[in-house]
RNA sequence: GCGGGCGUGGUGGAAUGGUAGACACAGGAGACUUAAAAUCUCCAGGCCUUAGGCCGUGCGGGUUCGAGUCCCGCCGCCCGUACCA
């Protein structure tokens, strides 16, 4: 008998699958179809478990829907655009382009013994001249319907670079490079308007069955659509009023001071001959331009001795403060601070000794506030010390829908909605991406390119020996003839957000070839993505621009109205965790060390002992990444398909361990030994045989559910319970072997290899992979009696087996008369007895 | 800071409000073997002296006949926070 060789089964049954051709997506008429996409990866160059996780789970699906009859579409590309190229450039030298298509190289060539059943026919890279062509030809569509527009935003500068910074590269408020203070600057960007969807993208995420609860409340709190008042404060030297929006309205007579953010245009003009503000000013924006970063930095505020009137008592005046913690973005930049109810608002006041008013109480607690705001629910009723639409007990949704009705009753305010959403930012002053196929001539102004001159190539021809974007300092590229009028001009020399090239790449891989960007019949069959499986990390950002674009595309003409929402269902998979080993250079900075340099909490070269950080999630930039083509070429790809599924539920994280690879290597061994053994029985029956074939319509019925509902775990460890009652069955041969061939076929889509090998030994027909998908046989999963477990006050006391359908009071009566319950009841007459049928008895004592 | 999630043996984890710890890993004992590997069998949450009992799902409360699961308040960790992908 052979044993079991991964390597030798795996290269042959690849090489069978390759020839029959089968993971080719094809249109027929006799099938549905189904599209399974895991989201793609970035091209760091070596594949990581995470990876072979995400990518086992969406293999598990498409070879399910495969065997119950689909059509499936199970494609494959390559984020490829972005700062790790340049930074290698930077680094090591060579160039961004050569560097990414030597990764995908690499990668792919890592990823195809995993035995995937993606059709690469439809492979595509975002740094493809034709795919960012047609995303260009997008870009200009969008324009054209108005979704794309200019507008001054802020980004990080360092002052000694002389450069934008992504927030990633700054650290403590520091350039990465540079190490100098990073400050707040504005561009003139492009924005992509997803503002105008904001209610839409709020209201469909109901319609969202099938993705995770968690994603749509996130979604739903990033949109963050609030009803407040907006209203105006007249200044006391008769200047432009200044215009606030307030979700707490009702707070009004707590007022303490009137804010402005730091990028207000009032303190903006007064900037100009006012050098100490000045100074303030610029003290405001230092630091990155996160929220974090702003909403965590100390305090720091400035009286600019501008007077307002409260608008609802004209003798009392109020203060108008810059304050740093106020942002331009959201709502009109300018607010006012009712510090007893909003803790940011109590600190500032606190720092810098301005009043604190209450204006209500818990309704059983009137004590004033200290340090710590009060700010109960919306939804909590409060007592009023004054409202001024003569509210006593109220919750503050009452209280502030009266004083909108007041305010516009009165004619001082009106009630408006707003969001949190911001529109999308999408240029970036670096090389490696997709140029915005736009050009600026002082005659005409901004210009769109032609659509028969796309794609605008970016050119080979650059250098990274500075800091900056190489685009700027490329004169023959930027210099160019205006599309308009023909005069000399300036071709734009950012590029897009790489959120743009991952936020239509599941449409184009339905018709990857097409010369427009889509094609329509195509996107009509394959379009939607019926499920679509990444990392939770991407819960807001990715899925939220992705929905814009299907909806933004539908306008245009390229996507059909069933696509908008573009994914019918999505699991977000946990991540892959692992330590993280460092060492400090000289300057106390921190380097980052692989796994497999480490032995031992030392550097396995220098001996150097390392500082060992917490798990986080495996990433380029912390060097904290696990290679499974070391565990590919020790065990095979089906053992490590299968331990990456086995060992933790798919959407929590998983912590990667070398250990259990050999135990998943020693279980597919043990099911290819039994298997050949079994293939070597006579055909004779035995009274065991029915007792087996139970076993195998459950795990039919188990491991079916299991793959439906992503709980592979679960069906994993059927898997393993079945293998057992096989080993063990004193069953005989024709019995044995239909057992066997289930399993292979319930195994098929997490270890596939195996699997053909253990069904051809059996002598299945055809391919298992073709295969069709067993059915559990109902009858057989019938029980004809049940083990109950009797409970006394809540605490198991005893076991009894009765018949599956035993009535009620035949049941209480049997479970009271158990040895074990008379003794706990001590003569004494239960005081109520609940009986769950095929469940639980619980006598109450 | 804000939004979201998670927390169960030595370890990964299982458990429609119904027997907590399935299935594995690591560990222990045994069988087979000249020996080893491989394989097979059994044990295994903690505490108490056994039959048996008590305790036990991050901490503190609550709802319920019954809570890992639901509610309230904490603690810890993770993700996101709009220029990492």
């Amino acid at each position: 008998m052979t044993r079991y060789s991964a390597a030798d089964i795996e290269a042959k049954w690849q090489e069978a699958w390759d020839k029959a051709g089968i993971f080719q997506a094809t249109r027929t008429a006799d099938k549905p179809k189904y599209y399974v996409l895991e989201m793609f990866p970035y091209p760091s160059g070596r594949i990581h478990m995470g990876h072979v996780r995400n990518y086992t789970m969406g293999d598990v699906v498409a070879r399910y829907k495969m065997s119950t009859g689909h059509n499936v579409l199970h494609p494959m590309g390559w984020d490829a655009f972005g700062m790790p190229a340049e930074n290698a450039a930077m680094a090591i030298g060579g160039h961004p382009k050569e560097w990414t298509y030597n990764n995908i190289a690499d990668m792919r060539g890592q990823m195809k013994p995993l035995g995937l059943s993606i059709d690469w026919s439809r492979e595509f890279a975002t740094c493809d001249p034709e795919y960012y062509g047609q995303q260009q030809a997008l870009f200009l569509d969008f324009l054209e319907k108005g979704l794309v527009y200019r507008k001054n935003a802020v980004v990080n500068w360092d002052p000694v670079d002389m450069t934008v910074l992504a927030n990633e590269q700054v650290e403590a408020g520091r350039g990465w490079r540079s190490g100098a203070l990073v400050e707040r600057r504005e561009l003139t960007q492009w924005f992509f308007k997803i503002s105008d969807y904001s209610d839409e993208l709020l209201s469909a995420l109901d319609t969202l069955d099938n993705w995770p609860a968690k994603v749509r409340l996130m979604q739903e709190n990033w949109i963050g659509k609030s009803r407040g008042l907006q209203f105006a404060f007249e200044r006391t030297d008769g200047a432009e009023p200044i215009t606030v929006y307030t979700t707490r309205p009702d707070t009004l007579n707590g007022a303490s001071f009137v804010g402005i953010s730091p990028d207000h245009p009032i303190a903006k003009a007064m900037e100009a001959d006012d050098a100490d503000l000045a100074e303030f000013l610029a003290e405001c924006r230092k630091g990155g331009t996160t929220a974090e970063a702003i909403e965590t930095a100390p305090k720091l505020g400035r009286d600019t001795g501008i007077r307002v009137k409260h608008p609802l008592n004209p003798d009392w005046e109020l203060p108008v403060w810059i304050a740093n913690f106020i942002l331009m973005d959201y709502g009109t930049g300018a607010i006012f601070a009712c510090p007893a109810h909003d803790q940011r608002d109590l600190d500032f006041c606190r720092k810098y000794d301005l009043p604190v008013v209450d204006t209500f109480f818990a309704l059983d607690d009137s004590t004033p506030v200290a340090t710590e705001a009060f700010v109960p629910p919306k939804e909590q009723k409060v007592k009023w010390v004054s409202h001024f639409a003569g509210l006593d007990e109220a919750t503050g949704d009452e209280a502030i829908n009266a004083t909108i009705d007041l305010a516009e009753k009165d004619g001082w305010g009106e009630g408006v909605t707003k969001f949190r959403l911001r529109d999308w930012g999408l240029s970036r002053q670096r090389y490696w991406g997709c140029p915005i196929p736009v050009v600026h001539c002082d005659a005409c102004g901004v210009v769109p390119e032609k659509k028969e001159n796309l794609p605008v190539e970016l050119p080979d021809d650059v250098s990274f020996d500075k800091p900056g974007n190489p685009l700027d300092r490329h004169e023959t590229w930027r210099d160019c003839a205006c599309p308009a009028c023909g005069k000399p001009a300036l071709r734009e020399t950012d590029t897009m957000d790489t959120f743009v090239d991952s936020s239509w790449y599941f449409a184009r891989f339905t018709a990857p070839r097409a010369e427009t960007p889509t094609d329509m019949a195509e996107a009509e069959y394959w379009m939607n993505v019926d499920q679509y499986i990444g990392g939770i990390e991407h819960a807001i950002l990715h899925l939220l621009y992705s929905r814009f674009f299907a909806r933004a595309m539908n306008i245009c003409g390229h996507l059909p109205d069933s696509a908008k929402e573009p994914f019918d269902a999505l699991f977000t998979q946990g991540m892959v965790t692992h330590e993280i080993y460092q060492t400090r250079d000289e300057n106390g900075r921190p380097v980052y060390h692989l796994p497999e340099d480490v032995e031992d909490g030392k550097l396995k070269a220098t001996g150097e002992a390392l500082e060992i950080i917490p798990s986080a999630k495996m990433s380029k930039s912390k060097k904290n990444v696990v290679d499974p083509v070391s565990i590919i070429s020790a065990f095979g790809a089906d053992t490590a398909r299968w331990f990456v599924l086995s060992d933790s539920p798919p959407e929590r994280d998983v912590e990667w361990t070398a250990a259990g690879a050999e135990a998943a290597h020693k279980h597919l061994s043990r099911v290819y030994r039994v298997s050949a053994e079994i293939a070597a029985m006579d055909d004779a029956a035995t009274g065991e045989d029915e007792a087996l074939l139970r076993e195998m319509h459950k795990a039919i019925d188990e491991v079916t559910k299991g793959v439906e509902s992503f709980g592979f775990n679960a069906a994993i460890a059927k898997l393993y319970g079945f293998t057992n009652t096989l080993a063990k069955s004193k069953a005989g041969g024709a019995a044995k072997k239909q057992a066997a061939k289930t399993l292979a076929q319930l195994m098929s889509p997490m270890t596939p290899h195996l699997s053909e090998s253990v069904w051809e030994m059996l002598g299945g027909t055809g391919l298992a992979t073709t295969a069709p998908w067993p059915v559990a046989d109902a009858a057989m999963l019938v029980e004809d009696s049940v083990t109950l477990p009797v409970q006394v006050n809540g605490k198991r006391r005893a076991e009894i087996s009765v018949p599956k359908d035993m009535d009620k009071a035949e049941v209480e009566k049997i479970a009271l008369a158990h040895e074990a319950v008379q003794r706990v009841l001590n003569g004494g007459a239960p005081k109520k007895v609940i009986v769950v049928p095929g469940r639980i008895v619980n006598v109450v004592a």
